[in-house]
DNA sequence: TGACTAAGTTACCGATCGGTAACATTGTTG
DNA sequence: CAACAATGTTACCGATCGGTAACTTAGTCA
């Protein structure tokens, strides 16, 4: 969810930007920063580079300066919520080492508090995917790695709590977060079924915990 | 938004389509088939008129006469896109009247059966409002209006079951439900996590109808 | 036959798209 | 100061976008 920007600053340069240890913000960060809230809010597809530049205080050609094409921006555009989305799990999760029930608990709060942001729509990644075309391969196999990577982790954490069906519960965890996320785009602030998701955690971990019903007969 | 244009031949009502068997399609009809077609798989913003007028073997004259813009044609394909969806609900729905949890169940069962078709691309409506921009208003009031009635339709299901909380039943249904749809985008087939979501419905109904632990909205 | 209508065809418009060339300006550093 | 790298500015390219005008073809029906 693409709420606060942390200015990444150990930034990989590529070929011209000679490393200068200034912490001067470089207009390639500014126009970057701005393309990641721009494609945030109005879709990838809804956004042209000079808006970017224009939007960041530059121009175009200062743009094609940093950044080989708008391919490979959203490129970087993607990974970077990529990698903000883990350190953001990993935050949610580190008060709570050696307790997968309390880590999972404290990722869906966490996901609530920033759904009750009016800025959040959603999950960056998810989004993406959703207009994305068929044939815009290398973007949409990044984020498909990334949602098979939230469902291992999923998988692990349900597996370390012990349930008796760790794949079931863990995919059944990861419909409630994407469903959160989904209908986060459409229904505002705090107000929206995401508000469930907690109850309908602790409900489904209950009922794979405690050793009450088998799994229901297939069909 | 202009919907003027009294075009609309008289094929609205829903049974004439089959009415006449040799009757040739019209050029409207091809022309907005394929358009939704391409809608769904390409997002609204990647397919452009001249591709759907050629996609349907016609050009873009034609299109125009028969569509007032591009904004007319994407709010009728987004209106014929819920009008299917409450079809396929009730029709999923109707085999078990008075029943509500079962209706729930055949619902589901509905969605996992439809997302094993390898042409499945999740919700249309939902998929448009993730990449519609913030100022296009008058599209995503209408997916809004969509969601809230699904989200409707299943607080009474969860009511109708006489659940603790059919609120928080209903939500945690929809986020399964919302979830099911935004994860196919990136799973193929029956490998993803959607398969995990008939036991996940089965096992917050019976924590939501059994006498276990009450669950206090977390205002 | 003639009138009417649905549809195809071609050419065009202004705007915007992603992307580039050439040149001017700034700020830092030696 | 001069050298240099980073950035701003303007103009432009070909392609595509949504949308329109004018003309032609073909089918239907009286």
């Amino acid at each position: 969810m693409g709420g606060d920007k942390t200015a990444m600053s150990g930034n990989e340069s590529s070929g011209a930007c000679a490393a200068i240890p200034g912490a001067k913000t470089r207009v390639r960060d500014r126009i970057f920063e701005t393309a990641c809230e721009l494609f945030y809010r109005h879709g990838i597809h809804g956004v042209g580079v000079d808006a970017i530049a224009a939007e960041a205080g530059s121009n175009k050609m200062s743009f094609y300066r940093s950044f080989a094409s708008k391919d490979a921006l959203v490129t970087e555009y993607l990974r970077e919520q990529e990698r903000e989305y883990w350190a953001w799990w990993d935050g949610a999760v580190a008060p709570y080492p050696n307790d997968p029930r309390r880590q999972i608990e404290a990722l869906f709060e966490a996901q609530l508090e920033i759904a009750k942001s009016n800025s959040c729509r959603g999950c960056a990644l998810g989004n993406a995917a959703a207009e994305l075309s068929d044939d815009e391969d290398e973007l949409s196999t990044l984020v498909r790695a990334y949602k098979e990577k939230v469902r291992k982790r999923l998988h692990a954490l349900a597996r370390a709590m012990g349930a008796r069906d760790a794949e079931i519960l863990g995919d059944s965890l990861m419909l409630l977060l994407d469903g959160g996320y989904f209908t986060r785009l459409i229904f505002p602030l705090g107000s929206g079924p995401i508000c469930a998701a907690i109850p309908a955690v602790r409900a489904l971990i209950d009922a794979h915990l405690s050793g009450g019903h088998a799994l229901p007969p297939p069909r």
